[in-house]
DNA sequence: CTATGATTCAAACGAACGTATGAATCATAG
DNA sequence: CTATGATTCATACGTTCGTTTGAATCATAG
């Protein structure tokens, strides 16, 4: 019998597709551009990947495989570390958007575009991509609640949800890197300020974030007393 | 000379389009959806807006207007009550995050839709929309960052900025409400504490905000004594 | 009523889309 | 070497896209 011989036009296809998806979305990238800058023929992306829906999932498990996995590990060797006490609710964080973050710094895990793609997608998810992703994270998400449940015990489990909710999408939007508003873009910052420079933007996230979870807890309308 | 006497047909095209683009996003719609949906010919659309580019710069501009105006308009009101004092940061947060929100709440204003559409497009935004979006804002965008520096005048202008963008980025994720990885939808959440009930959501997210924006200043790794 | 200009309509335009086809080319097993 | 099956290639299929056209219809001014 014989076998594949060459995964390169695959690897090809995959970057170009990731990087392209990042720089315009799913639906405004065209299979021609993409075969066209990973320099490879049109019907090559069928071959491989059968559709271009299969083609952005297999992006997508491409990088998110290992991510998953190493939040995870992290988050079993903190609790291992802490042989039963729960864990600081920054640690938790550091765990979940630090691993994510860092990825940044990994060319070979795709970097800031893959990570710059998956902030675009976890804002923007079609229909059909929704259920891949909820699908791909739903055990690590689970892990994650439930150490946040231990670690905050004095919050409402369904106040640590919406939170990690809110953490998810500053997140998103952070790494997404598209700053519609021109914020940060357009302000006076040093070029080592800018958003490429991880290593300035995760301590900065961090506290953000660390700093909504532990918030004051909200008041709501209806809890006045003469109801 | 005779004059236009209809424009029924541009509010059903603008609302379609609005709520189309909100499910599908811009290029996952067509022209074709839009008509069918507002029962109009298919040519009303480039005959009225003359492109589907200059169409969703109206479906923007008609509640962005109004918006950005309101905004104005209570950040004014909080400043002449202030009467020369700073605000209260949880006082400008509330004045641009909740005055958003509460648009949820008048269907006159485009209601959820518009929120979704919006809080979807600040995290997609394609090339041309991006520029638009950034010119419709740089006003009030101006004017509240201006208000922050004053009533915080210990943190670093540059750490508001970024505190602002991440605001914005939990912001625009909660109201465009694709939750992608089921965070809150998979969650056994009671009917009254979903995304719709806004009296809900906006204390919440108003506290995590709140937290966030006076979160401790981050520590950056190069800023150790020996260098 | 008639004339005028705004609006609607059915139909078509060329371009781009995702996908499929079948022959050509390639690397390896036997 | 030859045979085999994996891969590449040029080309074309049928759809759908945003936009345009020119005639038909409409409401109003004169």
């Amino acid at each position: 019998m014989v076998e594949a011989r060459n995964n390169d036009t695959r690897e090809r296809i995959l970057d170009a597709a990731e990087r392209l998806f990042m720089a315009h979305g799913y639906e405004g990238t065209s299979m021609r551009q993409i075969t066209g800058e990973a320099g490879v023929n049109l019907a090559a992306v069928n071959y491989h990947f059968g559709s271009k829906e299969t083609l952005i999932q297999e992006v997508f498990r491409r990088r998110l495989d290992w991510l998953n996995e190493e939040r995870l590990r992290v988050l079993d060797e903190l609790e291992r570390e802490a042989a039963g006490q729960p864990l600081k609710p920054s640690q938790i964080v550091d765990a979940f958007f630090g691993t994510m973050l860092r990825m940044a710094e990994d060319e070979s895990r795709g970097g800031m575009t893959f990570l710059r793609l998956l902030g675009r997608t976890l804002a923007e998810p079609s229909e059909f991509i929704r259920g891949f992703l909820a699908h791909e994270y739903k055990t690590v998400v689970d892990r994650y609640k439930e150490a946040l449940f231990k670690a905050l015990p004095d919050v409402p489990k369904a106040e640590i949800v919406w939170r990690f909710h809110f953490m998810l999408g500053a997140t998103s939007y952070a790494i997404a890197g598209t700053d519609a508003l021109r914020l940060v873009t357009d302000w006076q910052i040093e070029p080592e300020d800018s958003v490429d420079r991880l290593d300035r933007l995760l301590p900065r996230l961090m506290s953000f974030l660390i700093g909504g979870l532990r918030a004051q807890l909200p008041q709501f309308p209806d809890a006045a007393v003469d109801r």
